[in-house]
DNA sequence: GGTATAATTCGCCATATGGCGAAATATAAT
DNA sequence: ATTATATTTCGCCATATGGCGAATTATACC
């Protein structure tokens, strides 16, 4: 019961789910899925956290980038219904399939250029933040 | 996908999952459902709203009891896959399997009693509250 | 009609959840 | 070694959620 419920949760998310989708027959490394969602990495991580807690996901250390999966064969019998009843259901939504169609253009961008894009911009604020780490 | 995110939102409570397995196979009206759970009526009645909003339930009003059942063919193609999902991982869960037990005895009840054992028994409280509603 | 009662709705409170930015961590690049 | 950087962890805030009791509603019983 622990172990469904916790999937249950971990679905209960739109973001979540949309990157469950996302996830579907590829692999995506973190900066991608922040770029597809549009939120902030430190937001991105905690929704990775809780589905792979749930065994949702799995993950992949390549150097400095992560990368997650879909969970596999070895996964819960109850966790690999829900995700192919998640796919099931939705495929054909018109969420899922425009961010579908956004992936296809993500995936053709350089991780390291999606990266670039996602520092902070701001000049001042970079200048601080650096002057900040001299002086500490 | 709104559908879908109401029918997982739904599911994502455990008192709520609970009742879906109890419906399995049979109606029961709210008072037996209260007892099962021991939670307030009102809390209940919430849940069932919650449960009849994403369509996972169907609910038939006989005189002033209700009776909710599980959702049937004419529901949509998720929902039934949400349920038979539910149902499948699990109907062998140690709290399921008690609830089942339970169960099974409450049944044998009549509802009349159990209601009556679920109204307010304190005596104090029972004459103030007939005191007001003769007073307003 | 008036009273009893099964269930719902309303108003409130405590806790859970999702969001962000700042700081920390770990690895690559220089 | 030092700096840059991809990701996570931490601390905080606003909103969502689950719980209850009181009041309301709708139906049955006198």
């Amino acid at each position: 019961m622990r172990d469904f419920m916790t999937v249950i949760k971990a679905l209960a998310d739109e973001n979540r789910v949309r990157t469950i989708l996302a996830l579907h027959g590829r692999e995506l490394c973190v900066c991608q899925i922040i770029e597809l969602l549009g939120l902030a990495p430190s937001t991105v991580s905690k929704h990775m956290a809780i589905l792979y807690q749930a065994r949702l996901v799995e993950s992949r250390k390549q150097g400095r980038w992560i990368h997650y999966r879909l969970a596999g064969d070895d996964a819960p019998a109850e966790v690999r219904e829900a995700i192919a009843w998640a796919c099931r259901s939705l495929s054909a939504a018109r969420e899922i399939r425009h961010d579908a169609a956004r992936l296809k253009r993500l995936l053709k961008l350089d991780p390291h250029e999606l990266c670039k894009n996602q520092r902070p911009t701001d000049q001042r604020e970079a200048k601080r933040e650096s002057r900040t780490r001299v002086n500490s």
